[in-house]
DNA sequence: GAGTTTGAAACT
DNA sequence: CAGTTTCAAACTC
């Protein structure tokens, strides 16, 4: 901190001075810098923002000092975690070192604040600077109209963090030219800016995207994983500069300090992604840092791995309703990321995370779906005028936000003041393109009442909560708050639609009634008595899943499924099920009955992908017969067709998770994160619970479940998550490790392959998967109940199953091994009973990428749910 | 946009 | 566990 202070005064004074001459003398090597050179080439709108950023430095030292110290990353990222959402504003301009030093001299207050804000990490000059920046942009923004310029969309936003992923660059192209633009009359004039901005943007935009694309092109991959991790962070955008012409470390650590994203509670991306994207980097940058970072850091890992996983992804209605409609979104996003790297897959379960909310970006989730594609191929590919549309400044909420907590009131003056904003994209619903919005009054957005917090998501500009606690800035708050409430009801953030493992064998469904409830159910049940459960207030039909027995509504005429439907099917299939083996296995949780039905009728075997793939589907068709939905998650189901076409449109309710809602990919990838590894995780979550905590019903599934997300979400990451992950996923993942490491490779696998693979993914662990997709031959299931599952996970899967991961309250009914033996075509099938049994949960597509993952939570909701399950199981 | 309805969440 | 209150979304006008 000290060195800024000083940086700031040799700043001030310097200020007439060109910025290089300051920098010179603070830091000759910048200068001299390839950076610098960029900066000078730029275009003139740079000069303006250079004035810009100017003020964003004057506390920082020279700008040259960041390139010089890479340790910035450390400390940005211990800031990092904690404030995910950092806007991105100022970052350009601290890249283009040569204005800034003029710009200083405006405010030299803010520089003092933005050394203030800084955390006490001592860091060095160039860390200094760097943080500092950040900071300062943050804070300017906060304290200045500023950040209505950066905000082009509130609606956006949201894609912005799906976009971020792609090409941060982008974005900091806009906000730099914007920022140059507006700069000058900023501070001034507020609301004006607000107009200004989005017209500035757009003239900024066709100005700079020349720029930008040249930009782009020169960024390598690795920034877009950058970008994930720090939307906001103006850090971003001197990252990616320097990306650009050094592609040294500096970038890596500015790209890691950036924030982490707005809306992640749910910590553990933003973690995961900072440590994914330290991983990808390869930075040596990643492990000192990380030790250096806060306690902060490590609270943020706690959160991660503890509840906010658990809350965060899919496990709310929020991003299981809005997920199911854009499924074909969802699989194409699949395809593509099959190509993408795991990192971008990351990237997509981050933009989830934000959009678990409402899930219904259905732009967002095109152009997520483009950005993919184009990421894939290149960054260089993407449109700027895309990257502006999406391209949302975080920072400029949060920057509001950072004020100081007291400050809540004003601050919620402010997102009222400002209602321009929020309604700009708001739609209709409350929902932004793929997130949430809230009105939170009086819970302060720390109840469940809170769609945002309910969901483990941060508040966003958009949403039009007063006095808002649900805000990077409050973390720790919102943490506390979180573990209240899950001490109250550990389950409280789990999600609540679970995907019972009700998966019905399609064989099985067409024997009862095609009108069977999809797996998908809401966890608790509604208890709606006037409408009908025909609305959204029942969660039921907001989730786009039937009631279930565990409804207490009255007069369910629920659209997806009624209750009555859901209980006779249930019924029905419970006898077929008792008929068999099942009866023996009884360990019983749903699924695996269902698994040990699955293997009599050899569904297993010959059609195991069919049943994977229909399982899939099979949920979601309920939703289609009645709904949209529906139709959308047959599209997906499509591709993989099962055995069966017309059961499959019967069962999909899963589906729906699984599916993309509107916005599909944010959603998707949320919930493929989560759900992927949910849903097999999900089982994991179960197995691993049971594996290791056999009774915990509490937090800790959830943590577990989430943490086993995040490893499937990435071959990478899921290392990196690992590493990263505090103590409590770490528990977790110790088995799942290997199934993630599975399940990420699962993803990865080629397209065609993965969507066949997903399918069977969801149903089998993410080990299983990757065996079958190895194996697509029927052997793959033997060879998947025995590859895939590590040894952990065999002998605690076993258990695991009779478990039933989701109800604490549930014991073991019998060891699986036994049944599985038992059912047998072998011993080994009974373990792969129980493996059976996951592959059939698992219907939802995991491999396929976000969208499938969606059911994810189901899954792991599905460890609530078997609870239900188990009782309503007739056994 | 304001007011009402609804049901979940929170509280007792 | 049940009843009541609080809350915010969904809905209606």
């Amino acid at each position: 901190m000290d060195s800024p202070e000083t940086s700031k005064n040799n700043v001030t004074t310097t200020a007439s001075t060109t910025t290089a001459a300051t920098s010179s003398s603070e830091s000759p090597p910048v200068q001299e810098s390839p950076f610098f050179r960029f900066v000078n080439n730029l275009s003139p709108i740079k000069s303006a923002k250079a004035s810009h950023l100017a003020q964003g430095f004057l506390g920082l030292s020279s700008p040259p000092l960041v390139f010089t110290s890479p340790r910035i990353n450390s400390q940005s990222e211990a800031q990092f975690l904690k404030r995910p959402q950092f806007s991105q504003s100022h970052c350009v301009e601290t890249s283009q070192g040569n204005n800034k030093s003029e710009s200083f001299i405006d405010d030299p207050d803010i520089s003092n604040k933005s050394a203030s804000l800084l955390p006490g990490n001592v860091i060095t000059d160039t860390q200094k600077d760097l943080v500092i920046k950040n900071d300062e942009n943050t804070q300017h923004c906060s304290s200045s109209p500023r950040v209505d310029e950066y905000l082009v969309d509130p609606v956006d936003v949201d894609c912005m963090y799906t976009t971020h992923s792609v090409n941060p660059d982008v974005k900091q192209f806009n906000d730099a030219v914007e920022s140059s633009q507006e700069e000058s009359k900023d501070v001034d004039e507020p609301e004006n800016i607000e107009d200004e901005i989005t017209d500035v943007g757009g003239l900024s935009k066709e100005c700079a995207k020349s720029e930008r694309q040249q930009c782009r092109n020169s960024f390598s991959q690795d920034l877009q994983e950058y970008e994930d991790c720090g939307e906001m962070g103006p850090n971003s955008s001197i990252c990616a500069e320097n990306m650009k012409q050094d592609g040294s470390e500096l970038m890596q650590a500015c790209l890691k300090p950036r924030g982490m994203r707005r809306r992640c509670l749910q910590f553990e991306e933003a973690a995961s992604n900072a440590f994914g994207n330290i991983k990808s980097s390869s930075l040596p940058l990643n492990t000192p840092e990380e030790s250096r970072t806060s306690s902060r850091s490590s609270e943020l890992r706690d959160l991660i791995a503890y509840g906010s996983k658990p809350s965060g992804i899919g496990l709310h209605l929020n991003s299981i309703v809005n997920a199911m409609p854009l499924a074909e979104g969802c699989m194409q996003k699949m395809k593509s990321v099959s190509s993408v790297s795991w990192q971008k897959v990351e990237n997509m379960n981050k933009c989830l995370i934000s959009s678990n909310m409402d899930g219904q970006s259905s732009v967002g989730a095109e152009d997520e779906r483009r950005e993919i594609t184009a990421t894939s191929e290149s960054p260089s590919t993407m449109d700027p005028s895309n990257y502006l549309d999406h391209v949302e400044h975080p920072a400029d909420v949060h920057y509001k936000r950072k004020l100081n907590p007291k400050e809540a009131g004003n601050f919620e003056e402010m997102s009222q003041s400002s209602p321009k904003r929020k309604k700009k994209k708001i739609s209709a619903t409350g929902e932004d393109d793929g997130c949430k919005r809230c009105n939170c009054k009086k819970s302060k957005c720390l109840k469940l009442y809170c769609d945002c917090f309910a969901a483990g998501i941060y508040c966003a500009e958009t949403c039009s909560c007063q006095g808002c606690y649900n805000r990077p800035e409050y973390e720790d708050t919102v943490f506390e708050t979180r573990q209240q409430i899950e001490s109250r009801n550990p389950l409280a953030f789990a999600p609540k639609i679970v995907q019972r493992a009700t998966d019905f064998p399609l064989n099985e469904m067409e024997d009862v009634h095609l009108t069977t409830p999809s797996s998908a159910r809401h966890k608790r049940g509604c208890n709606c008595k006037r409408s009908l459960c025909l609305k959204k207030y029942c969660e039921c039909y907001q989730a786009n899943v039937g009631c279930s027995s565990a409804c207490r509504c009255e007069g369910c005429k629920n659209a997806y499924g009624k209750k009555e439907d859901y209980i006779a099917i249930e019924h029905a299939f419970s006898k077929e099920r008792l008929s068999g083996r099942v009866e023996k296995v009884s360990d019983g949780t749903f699924h695996n009955e269902l698994e040990m039905v699955a293997n009599n009728t050899d569904l297993l075997r010959g059609d195991l992908f069919d049943l994977h793939q229909l399982s899939p589907l099979t949920p979601s068709l309920q939703c289609s017969d009645q709904g949209k939905e529906a139709a959308k998650s047959r599209v997906l189901t499509g591709n993989y067709h099962p055995s069966s076409g017309s059961d499959v449109t019967v069962f999909t309710p899963h589906a729906k998770f699984a599916e993309c809602p509107e916005n599909p990919e944010r959603s998707l990838v949320l919930q493929e994160t989560n759900e992927m590894v949910g849903t097999d995780s999900g089982h994991w979550q179960l197995d691993s619970d049971n594996v290791e905590i056999m009774d915990q019903s509490s937090p800790r599934c959830t943590s577990v479940s989430n943490a086993g997300r995040f490893a499937s979400m990435s071959n990478a990451p899921s290392r990196t998550m690992d590493a990263s992950i505090p103590s409590k996923t770490r528990e977790w993942t110790h088995h799942p490790q290997a199934q993630q490491s599975h399940g990420s490779s699962n993803i990865l696998s080629g397209g065609s392959l993965r969507w066949r693979s997903s399918p069977i993914t969801p149903m089998t662990r993410l080990g299983e998967i990757k065996n079958l997709e190895c194996n697509e031959s029927e052997s793959r299931l033997f060879d998947i109940l025995e590859d895939e599952t590590p040894e952990v996970l065999k002998e605690a899967s076993t258990p695991r199953e009779s478990v039933k991961a989701s109800s604490p309250n549930q014991k073991r009914v019998s060891p699986p091994k036994s049944l599985a033996r038992e059912l047998g075509s072998s011993s080994s099938v009974g373990l792969r009973s129980g493996r059976k049994f996951i592959l059939k949960a698992v219907p939802s597509f995991p491999p396929l990428t976000p969208c499938i993952d969606s059911k994810g939570p189901s899954h792991e909701n599905s460890g609530a749910s078997n609870s239900k399950y188990s009782k309503q199981a007739p056994r």
